[in-house]
This record gives structure tokens, C-alpha cells and sequence, in this order.
DNA sequence: TTCGATGCAAATAGTTTGCATTCTA
DNA sequence: TAGAATGCAAACTATTTGCATCGAA
């Protein structure tokens, strides 16, 4: 699984925005549940549960991978965190505000982001085809990506 | 997760004709890869490992799970069965050769077969907008179903 | 009679849950 | 100082693997 590439750190303020959102809602702010703010919000990239536990590649402290999942959880029912299936493998978390979708390629594992207006005429076809809203935002759109598919030399 | 509703069960031949094929390739058929065929090739709908293992609701004997892993790979290898994952859960089996795509409902989790063609236009749409050649055969093409698309007035 | 395939048990990956303890508000 | 959140251990789901035994060709 590789990791989409549009992505980038969210702005230096948006952290401290979903601090005070959380306690606004009467949440508290516990250490581990700030690391899992701080690793989201600075990733760059959505990560896994796994990753924000073990520190972030040394970045940042570690803490228990239960409540990793539960803080997680906590912070996606508020709004402030959503995750994706971007193939086999974790679940990826980031933070709300990034509405990108993804497109991802079946063969070589590959995915990456992209922001939702250069999907709309595919939104469009999907409704016109089956009558769906797509969204590819928490499952990716999948297929051959441009070089699997010369590769493959596929029937279009 | 619903199962999808267009596929119906094999045509009788198909069953025999997954034996040749599986004979010519110098693989025996033992009672439990037997039963692996059977269980697909009857089913009228993608089965979990766990459905086929158990005895298919009483339609069949049951066998190990374990078997059951091991010889829908083999038979996936042989190309005779192909597997998707519709949302989360276990994944689910399939002749290879109903190559039938999937539409998954995001939100009530219902998923359905389409045919390949009804979403040339989706495809020509991804091609223009990403390069991609989508495929929603092993992942569903994802989104909000007329009627939830309905419940939450969404936008386009 | 061989070696492909099996059944059982144990391992694995990802995630969730129970519970006594800790610490925020 | 109440009760939200934690850390640890155990459970759970889906799947894979090791290994001695069995059976199809």
C-alpha cells in the first residue's frame, strides 16, 4: 500500500481547532488523545492506527494502540477525523477537513489523492449510469493506473 | 453487507467444464475441492469462505475452512473463481466467469451486480479525468444509493 | 505408491472490548 | 473528586501456515 501524494500538514491553526471543538463538546484533552491530534495534523498523510501508537517514526511519543483506536473513533463520531480503505491492509486515518478522494490501482497497489472536483464528471456518469452519488473519499476508486494499463495493454 | 442480485446460478455444464479444466491442469479433485465448485457454481449469488465451509446453509456438506482458503486460491490461480470485497467484512467468492461489476451503497451497505457495459460511460469518465482504466469487479464502485442519496438530500 | 490435498491447530493482522487504574476538568 | 480516558490483556474476525495423515490418480 502506498501512500496518496496530494496530501499536506494542515494548516498550523487547525489543530488548535479541533482542541478547542473537543473540549467545546465537552471532551477532554488527555495526552494521548492530543498525540493522536498532533500526529493527524501533521502527518502530511493519512496514517495508520498502528503508525500514530508507535510514534509516528520517532516524531512523537508513543501510546497504546487501543486507545489510538478509540481516540480514533471519538474523533471521527465528532466530525474531526475520517479514515479510508485505500486497498488490503490498515485502515487510514486523517483529518476531516481534507475532503480529497482517491483513486488507487488494483495491480501495482499504488494510491493517490485527488481533489474532489476532478472527479465530478465521473460522479456525473455514475449517476447517469446507476443512479449513485459516488464518493471515493472512504473507499478509493479503483482500476489499472496509467502504467499498469500500458503494461497489461488492457481491452477498453 | 447484502449480497448483489443480478447473478444467477451457473449454467449445469459450467461445473463439469471447471473439472475438465481443473483435470487438464494436473490438480485432483478431492471431496473438499469438490464441494469449493459446487458451492460457487450453485450458489446463485457470491459466497464467503466461511458460507462454503459451513455447508451452504445446509445445501452441502461441510468442510475444513481451511481447505476452503486453499482451494479458492488455487481455483482463483486457475482462473475458475475470482473474489471481491463488497465494504467491509469477509470477502466473497465467485465463478470467474460471470464477470459482473459492483455497486456498493456507502451508508445501507447493499451492494449489486451490474453488467460490465452499463458503466462504459463511468469508465470513458475516468480515463478523461485521471487515466485511470477502472475496474469494479474485485472493489465495488462505492457511494450512496438512490434511495439514501434521497434521505440525506445530498450535494452533487 | 506417490505426492497432492486434507484436517486440525496454531499463528497472523487488524481491530475491539473488559476492567482496574489514572488523571483531566 | 467524579467520571472520562488510559494501559494492559484478552477476545474477535478474517485469513494463512505448519505438519502429520490421507487418498486420488
Amino acid at each position: 500500500m502506498t501512500v496518496p501524494c496530494l496530501a499536506q500538514p494542515a494548516p498550523a491553526g487547525d489543530l488548535e481547532n479541533a482542541i478547542d471543538e473537543l473540549r467545546a463538546r465537552g471532551l477532554r484533552l488527555s495526552a494521548s488523545r492530543r498525540l493522536v491530534l498532533e500526529a493527524l495534523f501533521t502527518a502530511g498523510r493519512p496514517a495508520t492506527a498502528e503508525e500514530i501508537a508507535s510514534g509516528m517514526y520517532g516524531r512523537l511519543p508513543r501510546c497504546d494502540l487501543a486507545s489510538v483506536y478509540r481516540n480514533l473513533d471519538t474523533l471521527e463520531e465528532l466530525g474531526l477525523v475520517r479514515h479510508m480503505h485505500l486497498g488490503h491492509g490498515p485502515g487510514l486515518y486523517a483529518p476531516a477537513a481534507r475532503d480529497d478522494e482517491y483513486v488507487a490501482c488494483e495491480r501495482c497497489g499504488r494510491s493517490e489523492a485527488v481533489s474532489r472536483d476532478v472527479l465530478s464528471d465521473v460522479r456525473a456518469a455514475v449517476r447517469a449510469a446507476v443512479g449513485y452519488e459516488a464518493r471515493f473519499n472512504h473507499f478509493p476508486l479503483t482500476g489499472l493506473c496509467p502504467s499498469c494499463k500500458e503494461k497489461l495493454d488492457v481491452r477498453s
